[in-house]
DNA sequence: CGAAGCTTGTGAAAACAATCACAAACTCTG
DNA sequence: CAGAGTTTGTGATTGTTTTCACAAGCTTCG
C-alpha cells in the first residue's frame, strides 16, 4: 500500500477515532462526517481526513464515513479485534494493577505470563496463572508464543529483562521502567515514563506564560 | 527569557539529560559533552545544544557541559528538587500502585490527598492518608493548596472529577482515564492512555514496514 | 605564547507535520 | 433530472522541529 510512514501522533489521533466510533456505533449512529469527529477528538476535519487517507479512502462525498465499516477498518488496522498474548514482567503493585487493568482485556490484551526475580513472589497465583521464575522467561514465552511484551521491573533490571524478551522473540514491549532502553532497530519499544510526565506538568507549572509544543 | 515556546519531545529529552546528568555526577564525573549526552539518549548533539539553548548558554567550548551545574539547572528548570502536594482521585489498584510508586517520591511528589467514590473504600486508611469522599475535594484540595492533580478513575467520572479539580484550583493534570478530557486552555493536561501505547505496538506488529514516525 | 584540538552555540537548510482550500463526487429536494 | 447543498480526498501552503555546518571560544601542550 501507498506510504509506508506515520507519524506517532496521527497513530494516536487513529486510537481516539476508533474509540469515538466505538460509541458512535453504540449509540446505532450510521454514518459520520470528518467535523463531527474532529469535534470529539479536539483536532479539525482535514486532520481527520488526513490521517484516514494514510490507509486508503472509506467516505462518501456528501455524506461521510460509514460508521460500522470504519469502525472495522480502523480496528483492523490497530490490531484491535484480535487477541493478543502479553509477558509481564515484574510482579510488583504496578504490575498487579496493570495485570488486574480492564481496559486491557478489553481491548484483546491478555497477559498469558507473569515474571519476577524475588522468590517470595515466584509460586504466588495470580489469578490463574502462577508467577514463574524471570530465568525461565526465554522458554515460557517461546512455548507461549507471546508477541508483546511488558516491563514493570526497577529501572536497573529493565535493560536485561528486555533484551531477554527479545530473545525469547518478542518484537513489541511496552516499558514502564524510569530509564532508555537499547534494543534492536527491529523491536518496537515505547515508553511509559510517570516521572517524565509529572516533570512536564512541573515545567508548565513554574514556566507560567510558557507554551509546550503540540 | 528568549522564546516562550518548548516543544514536548524537547521537554521529554531535557528530563532524560536529567536523568543521565545524575547518574555521572554520582560517578564523581565532572564535565560532560554534547555528544556523550547524545549518545546516552538515542539523539544527536546538535539536538541536545538546541534543547539546552532554550534556557540559556551552560557549557565552556573545548571542554563541555559541568556536569553539577547543569544538573541543578535541569533540575531547576524541571521544577525537581522542590516538594510538589498531588490529590490522587480513584482509589483502586492503580491508584494503590500509583501511591505507592518509590519513583514519584524520589522526585519530589507527595500524594497528600486520596479521593473516591465508592463508600466502602471511603475511610480506608493509606498510609498515613485516609481516603476521602469525592465530594469533599474542592474544600479538602483548597484547604491542603494541592497543585497537581492525577486522574485514576474509570472513564466516564474522568471529566467531572477533573472539572471538580480546577474548580479547587488544580492547573495541573494528570490522566491515567481512557477518555479526552475537555478542560479550560489554563489548565496543563497530560495524557497517559494505556490502551493507546498498546494499539500502538500492535500497529507496528500488524504493519511490519511501515515506520512509526518519532 | 602560539598552534592544535575540542566543543559549544546558532544561523541556515532540510525534513516533517498540520492546515488550507478547492475540485470532484455524492445526496436530497422539488 | 437539474440545481442546491454536503462532504470527501488531496495538492499546495504554512508552520514546526530536526539536522547541518561552521565561526567563535576555551584548553592543552610544546
Amino acid at each position: 500500500m501507498s506510504p509506508r510512514r506515520i507519524s506517532d501522533s496521527a497513530l494516536q489521533r487513529l486510537s481516539h477515532y476508533l474509540r469515538f466510533l466505538e460509541a458512535f456505533e453504540d449509540e446505532g449512529r450510521e454514518t459520520i462526517s470528518s467535523e463531527d469527529l474532529a469535534e470529539r477528538g479536539g483536532t479539525t476535519s482535514a486532520q481527520v481526513r488526513k490521517d484516514l487517507s494514510h490507509f486508503g479512502s472509506f467516505g462518501k462525498r456528501g455524506l461521510g464515513y460509514p460508521v460500522p465499516e470504519l469502525r472495522a477498518r480502523l480496528a483492523g488496522i490497530l490490531g484491535v479485534g484480535r487477541q493478543w498474548d502479553v509477558a509481564l514482567v515484574g510482579a510488583g503493585k504496578l504490575g498487579a494493577a496493570l495485570y488486574a487493568y480492564d481496559g486491557f482485556r478489553r481491548r484483546g490484551f491478555h497477559v498469558v505470563a507473569v515474571f519476577d526475580d524475588d522468590p517470595r513472589k515466584i509460586g504466588r497465583r495470580w489469578g490463574q496463572l502462577e508467577v514463574e521464575d524471570v530465568a525461565t522467561l526465554g522458554a515460557s514465552v517461546r512455548a507461549k508464543g507471546v508477541e508483546i511484551g511488558i516491563v514493570v521491573t526497577p529501572a536497573d533490571a529493565a535493560q536485561d529483562v528486555a533484551e531477554a524478551m527479545v530473545a525469547a522473540g518478542i518484537t513489541a514491549i511496552l516499558n514502564f521502567a524510569p530509564r532508555k532502553l537499547v534494543l534492536p532497530e527491529s523491536v518496537t519499544l515505547r515508553d511509559v515514563n510517570l516521572a517524565i510526565e509529572l516533570e512536564a506538568l512541573c515545567f508548565a507549572l513554574t514556566h507560567e506564560g510558557w507554551i509546550v509544543g503540540r
